[in-house]
RNA sequence: GGACGCUUAGCUCAGUUGGUUAGAGCACCUGCUUCACACGCAGGGGGUCGGCGGUUCGAGUCCGCCAGCGUCCA
């Protein structure tokens, strides 16, 4: 065995054990009917992407549940893999395009996706790469990609099979349009952001009687030229008068439009008049279609005005035209008022420009299986963590809009929908959309496929991604999926992702899986994940969304190189407490690099104290035990160990993982190295106590490093070798992890019976410990270590500190520790364990001491009072349960009996 | 407008079913290169738990109202 280093060195370490778990192929997913099967499917990163804070969090959890399962022996698959982000993916490649001075359309289709093609294989990886550096233990042979011809395939034949059973429909309707990206957007990509633009008050001349006007405010006056209508509520007194009569106009070609009544029209909204531009705003053209008006679209689909806007807007950009049209209002009067006006503007989530209604044609999918889909999470078969976002997931669910899922995009699957030759697309009927001499839906497409031509559109990213947990394991292909093992791993057991895609993908995975998977059988074997883990939105430092844009996210792989991955790992772990927002702090990151620095030492510290006996497993160390020689000290900290490991298996239940690694944190840093190691040191001097102490050590680091691999592998691993826990060369996930129970379990077979009051009185020798220091500190002898103590006390404890005297002056920084009947003038303090005096009578300051003492008498006398006045209440007496009643009891004994201790050694001062 | 979350030490956050004197990390102050670790050790200062009211023998914890911040939905 080569001896430790000082310090730990994350990189070397990283690479080493990172190839030899991959060249072991120790990732991948095996079907393995005799162990319970653990599976996770990667939320597939954007192939444009890079890893972000976000990630790093995200997948950090997602490979500590998978190495977590492996060691608790269950056979488990963590399925990572990309998307091919239709948008983002295509407005990447387009932006280089421009550098070329080229569009896509010049180089048409087929080149164009030749060009993504090329991207995607030179680029595409880089996110997968680097997740390999933050130890993610996928099975990388699996490595999905949404576009991948078998997956393109599934996506397909869900298109078709949808259509079959009349899901999916083709309709001209009102959609969110992005003029940036020019193509529809579901109800989701939109969101709505509070904008400062103005109010607009304009008059419309009525055409009978010219000099009178009805004005109506709007903030979009570039529209006008697509008014066709004013309307008003019918039950308004104040147009009454006015229904039925024309007014002019005001802007773009010259025309008279009607005044109408709507029971839409808010009366109490603007001037109670509104004008009706039916191709611009949802809500005017349902009134449109009720009232039998025509649409006149005065926007190309860029947001340029075009001709219809008449010639002085056409060609500009509609908020140029915006300015503009303003302007010309005002030149002729019919601007009446113009004032500040704050509202709220759907952006495109993708290109952050405002979207704009515009009727199309798209294809629309009404969801399948909603009502199931809602009762899979009201009922718990799929568990939400938190809980609470599953009022939101049902919320959504219980107002459902059906989906618009074609977008005008060239980079996605293209849909399976060929339309006749010489077919108005622009203007099918029902009838035509239903006949299959026209309209031809099918997987492979019409066999005259030259009387045809294919729909242009491509499917929503999304409408490729609901399917990921189980078209990455072949999915609808028999053989694929017997082959990826898809019967054994579905339902997966645990997804990880973020909740601000639960509407996005959690929900439309759910309704997906309930659709396609095991048609027929129980609803628990249809969802696609049994439980889902929401964690929280990675902040910077003043509480803003780390973002790209803002350029305030540092880059995890700069950490890596500071703190390692392992230190990575384990800060923003600690510092992710169950869905909440986190705000990102560098150095709660070097805190997880210094933790593994101490876990580091602590084992070199071990393998500097003597040779490694037999760690091949617990049994064998639990037999090299004596427990009959055991002190207070071994047994509190084998009692710490079982009780963190018992914590520990909680959390991991509670997906409490912050909880987990403070657990973990705590219980090696203060219990073990701030003490055990210490009391070790003198313990290791004898031979007597020698054998014991090093077993210890031994049986705590191995749990320790079993408890701590998933979240540091690393180092738990270069660790669990260098220690001698490895058999036969096996890595540590090939161990199998105690609980708390079977922990104990193979501890009482090999004769060891913990003695749990032994925790308590190693609480007092801590007590005392650091009361000893703290006097020492309080008269300038801190680094002193030839000081003597004396202690009055009772025979029962002193035989506690007699027991333990040579480690108590060894970390007291004492020659001496005895015992006396009576000490004067000397400082002093009160202990649980006695009154402790500094050997320093002669050069004892008495005047400062019995200032310090009067602040510490003043200080009981005052929690003395607070409990006397518990105790004296009757209905506290009467009330409170008898455990708390005599816990009150015997600390008011307690604080009494110090107080006379500290008077008594006022007094002794003079 | 509706829903949810948050408000505890200078900062970031823990605080299980109400029960001794409210914790951690970082930062800060003091001392220490003590034979695992200065990526460390020891000691210390620092909080009327956002405000008001209620329930209770007892409230950081439960209830109501208010304020501020944030997120989602309309």
């Amino acid at each position: 065995m080569a001896e430790i280093s000082k310090s730990y060195e994350a990189r070397d370490v990283e690479k080493k054990w990172y190839a030899a778990w991959q060249a072991a192929q120790a990732f991948a997913g095996k079907v393995a009917p005799d162990k319970e099967p653990y599976s996770i499917v990667m939320p597939p990163p954007n192939v444009t992407g890079v890893l972000t804070m976000g990630h790093v969090l995200n997948n950090s959890l997602q490979d500590i549940l998978i190495r977590r399962a492996r060691l608790e022996g269950r056979s488990a698959l963590w399925l990572p893999g990309t998307d091919h982000a239709g948008i983002a993916t295509q407005t990447v490649v387009e932006r280089e395009l421009r550098k070329q001075k080229k569009t896509r359309r010049d180089l048409g289709r087929e080149k164009f996706l030749e060009q993504v093609w090329a991207w995607r294989h030179e680029k595409g990886g880089i996110i997968l790469e680097q997740l390999r550096r933050l130890g993610a233990s996928c099975d990388w042979d699996r490595a999905q990609f949404t576009m991948d011809p078998h997956y393109s395939r599934a996506v397909l034949n869900v298109f078709v099979d949808l259509y079959g059973k009349g899901h999916i429909y083709r309709g001209k309707r009102m959609v969110n349009w992005c003029p940036a990206s020019q193509t529809a957007l579901s109800d989701e990509e939109v969101i709505m952001k509070p904008v400062n633009g103005a109010m607009y008050r304009v008059r419309y001349e009525l055409v009978d009687a010219p000099g009178h006007y009805i004005e109506v405010k709007t903030t979009r006056p570039e529209t006008i030229p697509g008014d066709v209508a004013i309307a008003v509520h019918p039950a308004d007194p104040r147009y009454a008068s006015l229904l039925g009569k024309k007014v002019r106009r005001p802007l773009g070609p010259a025309a008279e439009i009607p005044i109408i009544a709507d029971n839409a029209v808010d009366r109490e909204f603007g001037t109670g008049a509104l004008k009706i531009t039916p191709a611009h705003d949802k809500a005017d053209f349902e009134v449109g279609l009720r009232h039998k008006l025509p649409t006149i679209d005065v926007l190309r689909a860029d947001g340029v005005l075009n001709e219809f806007a008449g010639p002085e807007l056409a060609g500009l950009d509609r908020f140029a035209g915006r300015k503009l049209a303003a302007e010309l209002l005002k030149a002729s009067g019919a601007l009446v008022a113009e004032e500040p006006y704050a509202n709220n503007v759907g952006y495109s989530e993708r290109a952050d420009v405002p979207i704009e209604p515009r009727l199309t044609w798209q294809w629309w999918l009404r969801y399948p299986r909603v009502e199931e889909a809602r009762t899979a999470v009201r009922d718990g078969h799929i568990k939400f963590h938190p809980e609470r976002w599953s009022k939101v997931y049902l919320h959504w669910l219980e107002n459902i809009q059906d989906w618009c899922i074609s977008r005008q995009l060239w980079w996605g699957h293209r849909i399976p929908v060929w339309y006749r030759k010489g077919l108005d697309k622009e203007n099918l009927t029902p009838a035509d959309l239903g006949d299959p001499a026209k309209v031809h839906v099918s997987l492979d497409g019409p066999a005259d496929s030259e009387n045809w031509v294919q729909e242009d559109d491509v499917l929503d990213t999304w409408a490729s991604s609901w399917l990921w947990p189980f078209a990455t394991m072949g999915w609808p292909d028999p053989a694929a999926a017997t082959s990826a093992g898809l019967d054994y791993f579905y339902p997966t057991t645990t997804l990880v992702t973020g909740p601000d895609i639960i509407f996005f993908w959690v929900a439309r995975m759910i309704m997906a899986g309930l659709e396609f998977m095991r048609p027929g059988e129980s609803l628990e074997r249809r969802i696609p994940f049994k439980h889902v883990y929401f964690t929280g939105i990675i902040r910077d430092g003043q509480g803003r969304k780390m973002s790209k844009s803002l350029g305030n996210s540092p880059d995890p792989l700069d950490l890596i190189e500071k703190y390692g991955a392992d230190g990575l790992r384990f800060g923003i772990v600690s510092i992710a407490p169950q869905g909440q927002d986190l705000r990102f702090q560098e150095d709660r990151i070097e805190s997880g690099k210094n933790f593994c620095n101490k876990l580091w030492n602590a084992c070199r510290f071990r393998q500097m104290s003597g040779e490694a006996g037999d760690n091949s497993s617990l049994a064998a160390i639990v037999n090299r035990l004596e427990a009959k020689k055991f002190d207070a000290d071994d047994h509190a900290i084998l009692d710490r160990l079982f009780a963190t490991t018992r914590e520990v298996d909680r959390c991991f239940q509670e997906f409490e993982f912050s909880a987990a690694v403070q657990a973990m944190y705590g219980f090696f840093w203060n219990d073990f190295c701030d003490w055990y190691v210490e009391v070790s040191k003198s313990k290791l001097q004898s031979p007597e106590t020698k054998g014991n102490c090093l077993t210890i050590q031994d049986l705590v680091l191995r749990q320790t490093l079993l408890l701590l691999h998933p979240v540091i592998p690393f180092i738990t691993e270069e660790l669990w070798q260098q220690l001698g826990y490895a058999t036969a060369g096996n890595f540590i996930e090939e161990t199998r992890l105690e609980n708390a129970s079977q922990l104990a379990t193979t501890s009482m077979a090999g004769g060891l019976v913990l003695d749990r009051a032994a925790v308590a009185a190693v609480e007092k020798l801590k007590e005392f410990i650091s009361k000893a220091r703290a006097l020492k500190a309080d008269h300038n002898l801190a680094s002193r270590r030839d000081v003597r103590f004396f202690v009055t006390t009772s025979d029962a404890h002193w035989a506690v500190l007699a027991a333990n005297l040579v480690s108590l002056s060894r970390m007291a920084g004492a020659v001496e520790i005895s015992r006396r009947d009576a000490v004067d003038g000397a400082p002093a303090v009160v202990t649980l364990l006695g009154t402790l005096y500094l050997d320093l009578a002669s050069t004892v300051d008495a005047g400062a001491e019995k200032v310090r003492l009067a602040r510490e008498l003043e200080q009981i006398s005052k929690h003395i009072a607070g409990t006397e006045a518990r105790l004296a209440n009757q209905a506290f007496v009467s009330k409170a349960p008898p455990a708390v009643l005599e816990g009150a009891r015997k600390q008011l004994a307690d604080q009494q009996a110090k107080r006379a201790e500290l008077e008594r050694l006022l007094k002794s001062l003079g």
